[in-house]
RNA sequence: GCCUCUGUAGCUCAGUAGGUAGAGCAGCGGACUGAAAAUCCGCGUGUCGUUGGUUCGAUUCCGACCGGAGGCA
C-alpha cells in the first residue's frame, strides 16, 4: 500500500480540492508544495488553501517565512523532510501537493544542494557582472567548468553565476556537484499525479476566473498591507504574479486594468512552463480533464490510478 | 450622394520600384540542482477584403464591389 502521493500540475487546476479529497479517503496529510504560500500574509494572490478548503485536514508548509525573508529550495526541503518523514512514521499518507517543480523533485529526491556562499561571493559576481558583462563572465565559467560554460545560455545570468559561485565556495563545479548527487537513489518513491486539461483553453479560462476572484476577495489590498508594513518591493516574495503587477499599478506606473490583465498573462505563462517541468516527469499519471468532467470526474480517475498502483 | 484615407498572421502594424510576405505582442514547444510564481532558449501559424482587367507573372498597378475611419454636402 503506497502511502506518499505527490500532487502536481500547473496553477489553479484543482491542486487543493484533489489534495483534500484524497487526504479524506486515505487518511492522509497535506504537504504545501509551493514557493510562495511559504509566506505569511500572502494568502489571497498565492491562492493559499483557507480554511474551509482545508477541511479539518492538517496542512505544512504554510505560512512558514517572512515575506522579507530569503527562502530558498534547499531550506523547503530542510524543513518538509522530517514533516513527510514523521507523517509517514505515525502511519498516515503523506499528500505532496503543489505546483513548484523544482522544489517537488527536490524533496523527492532528496537533492543535497551545494553550500550557499555565506561570505558575500554573489554579491561580489553580481558587481563583476555589471562591470564587466556576461561574455567576460561565461568565459571565466569557460576555464573553470566548460560544460556549464556550454549548456548556459549568455543572457542565462543567474545559472551563470551561481554555476562561478559553487565552484568559488566549494571548490567543485557545479557540473560535477550534479553529476554526483544525481547519482544518489530518489529518497521517496511516492505515486505521481498531474492535473491538465485536454484543452489549454480550460486552464486559461480557469485562471481569468481566479484572478477575478483574487480581485474580489481584495488582493488589492492584501498588497498595500505588505507594503505598509515595510515589505521591500524589491523582495523574492514580492516578485510573486499577482504582487508585482499591483506594485506597479500603486506606483501608477500602470493602470490598475493593466495590471490585472498581466497578472492574467503571466499566470498563462507560468502554467505552461509548470506543464514542461512536470511533463518531462516519466512516472507522472496523468489525469487530463475534458471539457465535460467535474471535480468528480477527477475525483474518480484518481482513486482508480491509486487502486491500480497498489495492485 | 461626393471626396480622402484604409483593409496584410489571433491583435497592432511594416513591406514588396510586379517574382505569393515579416516585426512586436498573443500562441506553441523546450531548458531548469540553495532567487524557481524566478531565470533563460527555440518556433511564423497567412486565400495579403472580394471580383474583374493589364501582365509571362498581381498582395503590389487599374476598375468595380464590400467593410471600416474621417471630411464635404
Amino acid at each position: 500500500m503506497n502511502k506518499m502521493i505527490c500532487i502536481a500540475g500547473p496553477t489553479a487546476s484543482g491542486k487543493t480540492a484533489l489534495a483534500v479529497a484524497l487526504a479524506k479517503e486515505l487518511d492522509g496529510e497535506v504537504v504545501s508544495c509551493d514557493s510562495m504560500q511559504v509566506y505569511r500574509r500572502m494568502n489571497i494572490g498565492t491562492a493559499k488553501p483557507t480554511f474551509e478548503e482545508m477541511q479539518g485536514i492538517p496542512h505544512y508548509m504554510l505560512d512558514i517565512a517572512e515575506p522579507d525573508e530569503d527562502f530558498s529550495v534547499s531550506r523547503y526541503c530542510e524543513m518538509a523532510a522530517p514533516i513527510v518523514d514523521d507523517i509517514l512514521a505515525r502511519g498516515k499518507t503523506a499528500i505532496i501537493a503543489g505546483g513548484t517543480g523544482l522544489y517537488m523533485d527536490s524533496l523527492i529526491k532528496g537533492n543535497a544542494f551545494a553550500p550557499f556562499p555565506s561570505t558575500g561571493m554573489r554579491k561580489k559576481l553580481e558587481a563583476q557582472a555589471d562591470a564587466e558583462g556576461m561574455e567576460a563572465m561565461l568565459s571565466l565559467l569557460q576555464s573553470i567548468d566548460p560544460e556549464a560554460a556550454a549548456r548556459l545560455h549568455l543572457k542565462d545570468r543567474k545559472r551563470i553565476i551561481r554555476a562561478l559561485e559553487v565552484y568559488y565556495e566549494t571548490g567543485q563545479s557545479i557540473t560535477e556537484h550534479n553529476r554526483r548527487t544525481q547519482k544518489i537513489p530518489p529518497k521517496y518513491t511516492p505515486l505521481w499525479l498531474g492535473l491538465d486539461f485536454e484543452d489549454r483553453a480550460q486552464l486559461y479560462s480557469r485562471i481569468d476566473r481566479r484572478v477575478d476572484k483574487m480581485l474580489d476577495d481584495g488582493l488589492i489590498q492584501e498588497v498595500v498591507s505588505l507594503l505598509q508594513e515595510g515589505i521591500p518591493a524589491d523582495c523574492t516574495a514580492m516578485q510573486a504574479i499577482g504582487y508585482k503587477e499591483f506594485i506597479d499599478a500603486l506606483d501608477a506606473k500602470i493602470s490598475f486594468s493593466e495590471a490585472a490583465d498581466r497578472v492574467r498573462q503571466s499566470s498563462r505563462h507560468y502554467a505552461k512552463r509548470q506543464l514542461t517541468w512536470f511533463r518531462r516527469n516519466s512516472q507522472m499519471h496523468w489525469l487530463t480533464r475534458r471539457a465535460d468532467d467535474d471535480f468528480g470526474k477527477i475525483l474518480e480517475c484518481a482513486r482508480q490510478v491509486i487502486y491500480e498502483f497498489d495492485n
